[in-house]
DNA sequence: GTCTATACACAGATAGAC
DNA sequence: GTCTATCTGTGTATAGAC
């Protein structure tokens, strides 16, 4: 038997899922979910810069799939083919059960300006690490942010819609629609004239 | 001029910007912030929620503007018209003195990630009222959308323009110019086609 | 190298006095 | 309204246990 019990991140997400859902997540202390995770204060905060943490985990790793997918595209592949690369990638990283925890964290998200502020937050790092690897590609910048805007709206309205869908539904096409529909906003004729 | 002015928030932003810039964000205490200003801690508390509100107050303001100008816009503006009522005003809101505070608000905002985040999520909220403004009165919500984000875009990067130029520059132009692209940006095929 | 124990600074809330 | 005082909880730091 190991001496400690694997995996301490993964317990403190579920500890803290479930007393968030049981008692709000301001009035669900940092003591609470250590010690429903057996562990301490202090372990949490060595392994969390902060108790939002332990529900954003995921944005260093986005991050570097952003980056990794757009740096190894071969070189003919155009702005909009790289964004179809990079929504490929962030698509296959999820697996069926995060249709639960998504729907869970999107609601306690819902709940707190805390959390509602290191969404946006998390969502804006993704954006910018995405707009950068484009910039490195094509040469127009305001192309770069036009395409590096609309994909990640469009993955987080398909995840969002995701969340809700019935158990076992395909996300890439949801996102796909919302990418369209972004594209066909754009070309429209209202955006494009002063 | 006049008397001693009592504004205890002005105060305080203030001694915030001076403490922040002497001593950076993080190293500067409510307390101390608050004892500068003649106040004290609990006073400052009642002023604003948190320590960063004091550099972020005009949150609201821009927010009700936004809901305003879309609103109380005549029946027949399409929605280019619209985002350029929405910044005119915005733009109309700017005295040339804050090209400065701008600009140490800029700074600050870089060093420290509690900053940053907060300034995110207030360019978040103001995007999110322009695109719920707009979808009120445009059939296409995807267009409200781009349309939103490409006006707010168009509006930071050309305050952040505005204050490193030189002083009394006008901003307008500048805000103008970054639409612009943005929009030849959105036209591009590469955008549009998959 | 990972966890615990403990002490600590500071944010922010709250209640009562003036 | 502002101050004094006090309290809870976040997050840090350190030293040591396994």
């Amino acid at each position: 038997m190991a001496r400690w019990e694997p995996d301490p991140r993964g317990r403190l997400l579920d500890a803290a899922l479930a007393l968030f859902g049981e008692q709000g997540y301001d009035r669900t202390t940092a003591a609470q979910i250590a010690e429903r995770a057996g562990l301490t204060k202090a372990t949490l905060f060595r392994l969390f810069a902060d108790k939002r943490e332990i529900l954003f985990q995921g944005q260093a790793a986005t991050v570097d799939t952003v980056r990794r997918v757009v740096g190894d595209a071969p070189d003919d592949l155009d702005g909009a083919a790289l964004v179809e690369a990079v929504l490929d990638a962030l698509v296959a990283e999820h697996v069926p059960e995060q249709q639960a925890v998504g729907a869970a964290i999107a609601e306690l998200t819902a709940s707190s300006e805390a959390l509602r502020e290191r969404a946006v937050h998390k969502r804006f790092v993704i954006t910018e690490a995405l707009e950068h690897a484009l910039r490195s590609r094509l040469q127009d910048d305001a192309r770069a942010a036009v395409l590096a805007w609309a994909a990640v709206r469009a993955y987080y309205d398909g995840f969002d819609r995701w969340t809700v869908a019935a158990p076992g539904a395909d996300l890439r096409p949801l996102v796909a629609e919302e990418l369209a529909h972004l594209r066909a906003a754009a070309a429209d004729p209202a955006v494009r004239t002063g």
